[in-house]
This record gives C-alpha cells, structure tokens and sequence, in this order.
DNA sequence: CAGCGAGCGAGAGCACTGCTCTCGCCATCG
DNA sequence: CGATGGCGAGAGCAGTGCTCTCGCTCGCTG
C-alpha cells in the first residue's frame, strides 16, 4: 500500500468510529432505543464487545452521540426548510412542516430527543447547541417579520438573553409556539391523537396557523 | 387461625399483587422506568423471580399496569382540582395546575404515560380509558362554558364522537389546548425550558389562561 | 534504522437482566 | 378423604453493560 506519512492510525480510528455510530444509528431506527446494545452493534461492526469500548466510554455515551446527531439533523432540516424570500407565513409553516416530516421519518431519534430521557436523564451539556437549533430559526422568522404588537398581555418570564434579536414581548409567544409544534408532533407521534383527530395534516397546518397568529406574524 | 371458608387464597392474592405493584410503583418513582426489574422488585418483596410471573406475565405488562395506575392518578387529580360552582377561568386553571403538579411529584410517571413509548411502544387496550380522564375533565369545561365563536377558523378533522356534547367548532381548540398542557408541562419537565423560561409558575399560569381564551371562556 | 511505547482487538469474567421449566408442597373443591 | 390446581423455589438459558488482562503491531523517537 502507498506510503502513509501519519494518518493512517488516525483515519483508521475515524473510520471505525464511524461504521459504531451508523451502526448504532441503525439499530435506533429498527427497535428504538431501548433495544440498542452495544455488544450488537459491536457484533454487526465485526469487532468484540470490549474493543468498542476504545471508542465510546459507555452506552450513554453512544446515546449521547446519537442524541446530538438527531437534533442536528432535525436542526438542519428545519434551517434548509426556510426560504427566507417567501412570505413569513410560509416560512413558518414550511419550517414547522419540516419539523413533523422528519419526526415522522425518523421516530426513534425523535423519542430520543424529545420524550422522556431514557436512562437517568441528565442531558448532557453537549447536547445544549444542536438542541436550540430548530428554535432559532422559529425565533429568526418571528423577529423579522413578528408584529410586537401580539406579545402584549403576555407576562415577561425569561431569560433576557435567551433569544437574541427578539422584542421581549414577542419572546414569550415565540416560546410557547416552539412548545406547541413540539408538544403536537410528540401527540401525533406517540399514539394519543388515535382516535381524536382525523385528518392529522390539516390538524398540524392549522396549529401551525394559529401559532403564527400568536406570534404576530402577517 | 380462623376458619375461612375460602377467600384465603383469593385474599392472599390480591395481596401479594398488591405488594408487587407497590414495590413496582416506589422503584419506578426512584430510579425510573428504564431501571425498574422484575427480578429487584421480587427480591425487595421476598419471593423469588419466578414466582411474580404468576402474577405478572412481563415485564411489560408490569409496566402497563403503572401505566394504568398512572393515568388514573393523575386524572383523579384532575377531577378533584374541578370546583364546578368556581368561574370557568378558575376551573380551567385549577384543573391545568393539578396536572403540572401532579408531574413535578410524579416525574418518572409522568415519563411513562407522556414520554416516548418505553420499550417497542404501542400503548394495550386497556390504557385508553384512563388515558382519557384528563383529556374529559377539560372539555367538560370547555362544553359548559366555552363560547362557541371562539371556534371560528378550526377546519373540522376530529372524529365525530369524541368530545360528546361538545359543540364541533369548539372541539377543535379544545384538542390543541389539551396537547399545550402535555406538551407544557413535559417541556418543563424533561429540561426544555432550563436556562429559557426563568418564572415557570409565572409562565404556565399565562399558557393556561391563554389556552383558556382560545377556547371561549369568559 | 532499531527499538520502545502507545493504541488496539480479543478473550475471559463478573454481576445483572427477562423468561422458562420442573419440582414439590398444601389448600381447596368434589 | 382424595385428586387437582395454585403457588413458591430453584436451576438454567440467553442476553446485557462493563472491566481487566494479554499480546500484536503500528508509528514516533533516539
């Protein structure tokens, strides 16, 4: 083979690391988290359960990395979503859509980062910048185009810094708006919509109208 | 010891049941539903493993029975917080509090029934009732005070016979508010609002009554 | 260029899990 | 009174997370 000078150790390891962490992402897809084993994924990489330990210091750990990997996708998702020439309705509905798409794409990772921590909780402090990435871009959309004149009424309840770029009035709505698209995926996705609602995307569009409302958009 | 016709056996049943589900509940409250074993739970009460499979046919079904419990509880909860001879607002703020507190004593119960589906998901059968109570406090208030313009602008998608005698246009909001409670009170749960929302009595009180003018009442 | 250390994979092992099956005991019903 | 069926105990299987030790070998350093 074709002298390597340094690097191959090096390119080896990230690739290695790799192939654990598809492999992983693999099997959170088919049975979800519970069911992901780190000596299974050791197993289908081809290596024995304790090598994979060279790699990833524990289970959680190989959760953890998969936890910041979702919100990034769905982060990135919701980012591509937004045409920033559109109308701001339409921004706004395209990146709540986008949201719900890959939620219902990708069920397990969505579980993973947004229904109940899975073993002890604890998100780890790695995990805070990929998670406020969705936000963000609900907060862009409303801090350009938002009506400060929809926050009145709403008492002033967070952090001063949290949303930079927002009217503090419009701050509060924009938040319960982000619970909202949350909280009505999570519904959706995990069964408690069965037997209520019926037509799920008109259900989701005129959520997503509504919040739009609240937070002053025109 | 006395004579006892039958009933002996049936009454040392019900107990040991009992003492199962019990152990079964303080476990899940420590430590969560993801470290609950059925094995630790028959040590602590001091029998053998095998021997709770007489009682229990899995883990999961062991599982679906705190569920159970749990929705019970928490729609118990609920229903006691309603003052019917209160104002509608009162009312409604009284039952969404109920529900928030019950959580912040309940966390891993409220993981279970409102967090992402512990094992391969699909909730059985026999949560469904219970999982409604909630749900059902709510729009009797929404039924009995809501006002029906309120509902204006809500496409009709829920199933007809979901909400009885609740007016269709308001049936509608009432589902959204009831995913801004759960979605809410899970938020602020699982860590969402750490570093955001600084004021989370303040906060919640606002969402609730926000919620309460979308669905009519006075 | 030779040699040493660090990184790595394999294997064995510990403590734990869910679940099954078999065995004996004993209360209950016919 | 005697048969039956519910029950608890024990052993066992397959699987898990994680640790520790052992050699190999790659690649930096004297």
């Amino acid at each position: 083979m074709p002298a390597m000078p340094s690097g191959t150790r090096a390119r080896a390891r990230a690739e290695t690391s790799r192939a654990i962490l598809d492999e992983a992402h693999r099997q959170l897809a088919e049975q979800g988290a519970a069911a992901l084993s780190l000596r299974s994924v050791a197993r289908e990489v081809g290596m024995v359960s304790s090598a994979v330990y060279r790699y990833v210091a524990s289970r959680d750990e190989l959760l953890t990395l998969l936890i910041v990997e979702a919100y990034d996708a769905v982060g990135e998702r919701a980012e591509a979503a937004r045409d920033t020439d559109a109308p701001p309705r339409d921004q706004w509905r395209a990146v709540w859509r986008a949201v719900r798409t890959w939620a219902r794409e990708h069920p397990a990772e969505y579980a993973l980062i947004y229904g109940s921590p899975v073993p002890g909780y604890a998100a780890p402090a790695e995990t805070i910048p990929a998670a406020g990435r969705v936000g963000l871009v609900l907060a862009a959309i409303v801090a350009e185009h938002g009506d400060p004149g929809a926050g009145a009424g709403w008492p002033e309840v967070l952090r001063a810094d949290v949303l930079p770029g927002l009217s503090p009035a419009l701050a509060v709505p924009a938040v319960v708006a982000w619970t909202q698209l949350y909280g009505t995926v999570g519904f959706e996705l995990f069964g408690q919509y069965e037997n209520v609602v019926v037509d799920r995307d008109a259900y989701f569009d005129a959520v997503a109208d509504a919040a739009a409302t609240a937070v002053g958009l025109p």
